[in-house]
DNA sequence: TTACGCCAGATTGTCGACAATCGGAGTATT
DNA sequence: AATACTCCGATTGTCGACAATCTGGCGTAA
């Protein structure tokens, strides 16, 4: 680099990395125009990283390109969100099979462990809940890398857990559902100390397929407030 | 551009349904470098946009990236092609069951048709075969697009799609599961018609799991004759 | 007034050149 | 002879400038 080497890797990867934070964040809204020049003089580089920054983000789903268009961010609407939970309700479901088959004892341990500072998260503090949302992300990672599927931890890691994250930011003021997750969690965890996949399996499933009817109804309340 | 538009879209596209096409045949082989200044040159174009279109396969698991050392075509090792084809069962088996409940009878009825040409293709030529694995995806794909699960679709067709193909390139030369595979298609589509999506989802899972143990017996042979 | 075409500004797509980095050959030292 | 160091060629990463394209507003004619 001509002046200095602030942060690791090729610049492309720390624009797609701060690119896909604003986005999960909220800082870009959804649907937003994405100008290359001035992104890339707001990054401190030129449009090259910039574009390639782009056509990464645009796998993972979280921008969408248009030919002599331009990108806009991509819009998490109703039909999208579903489609989402039902990929994640088949995939985590899968994981969870092959978790309670490879995972160790000990990494079954940690899992109740980071579940128990979930619980005392939740106790000492009613406020800042978007860190048990990512906590609760945590938890679903432990469990894809459980799997020892690359595959499948690169699906739920690299670009659905992006997407779960930004959705999470945009509903996560009134997240009353902390508590009965952290119990579905724990059946999930017993599930996989018992080495019971099948269960394990259909706990996570119906765990997503609850997550997803909250989400949905949220959706509902804003489209009518609106 | 300055001196022809002789495809559609922007350079980068078509230099990554090239680079693509290239790597699915086999035309570039496994594990081979990638130079960016030769292949540009190949194609006629520029490092940028073949850059973006590496940033692109990479997004597609097509190629593997790494910094300020170039990218290579991805190896299609064992462990590789089980994590795939375990991930394939469990997006395929939901898109059948989804399909079950949303495709219309008419789409359906295509399918069928389908399948007819295929037995023709496969009664009048033993020597093409790598043709019926072509039409075999389509198949697959077809499904996908029944479950009306834009995210599954995108997955299945743009992502591992590319990936199978790639594989069957690889193996097609001996490939007498052709037969045993239409029957079963033909079983999957008689659970369409009758809107069983459950029994369309077991016997997609049995398709592919025994289309895996095919391919890993295949694996161990070349494994050993090597 | 409305519709059509045209022009200018802005934005994207592309290229060539330069800087930074990596890998390997060659040499010196122990 | 083996190891470590250094330098050089090759390759990747980055930038600035130019061409192609799109968008929106303006003017003109029916």
């Amino acid at each position: 680099m001509l002046v200095k080497v602030p942060e690791q890797g090729t610049l492309a990867d720390v624009a797609a990395h701060r690119l896909a934070h604003s986005i999960v964040t909220g800082e870009l809204e959804q649907g937003q125009k994405l100008n290359e020049a001035e992104l890339a003089e707001r990054f401190g580089m030129g449009r090259g990283p910039l574009r390639e920054a782009l056509r990464h983000l645009e796998g993972m789903r979280l921008v969408k390109r248009i030919p002599n268009a331009g990108a806009r961010v991509v819009v998490l609407d109703r039909k999208t969100l579903s489609d989402l939970y039902g990929v994640r309700e088949a995939l985590e479901g899968m994981a969870c099979r092959l978790a309670a088959a490879q995972m160790t004892d000990d990494e079954i341990a940690q899992l109740g462990a980071l579940l128990d500072r979930h619980e005392e998260q939740i106790k000492k503090q009613g406020g800042k809940l978007y860190a048990q949302s990512e906590g609760d992300l945590d938890f679903h990672f432990q469990i894809a890398r459980g799997s020892r599927n690359q595959m499948l931890m690169d699906m739920l890691g690299s670009e659905q857990y992006q997407l779960l994250r930004m959705c999470r930011y945009r509903t996560s003021r009134n997240a009353q559902r902390t508590k009965p997750a952290l119990n579905q969690h724990r059946q999930i965890v017993d599930a996989l100390r018992q080495r019971d996949g099948e269960l394990a399996e259909l706990l996570m499933r119906r765990h997503i397929q609850g997550a997803w009817r909250s989400i949905s109804e949220m959706i509902d309340i804003e489209e009518q407030a609106a």
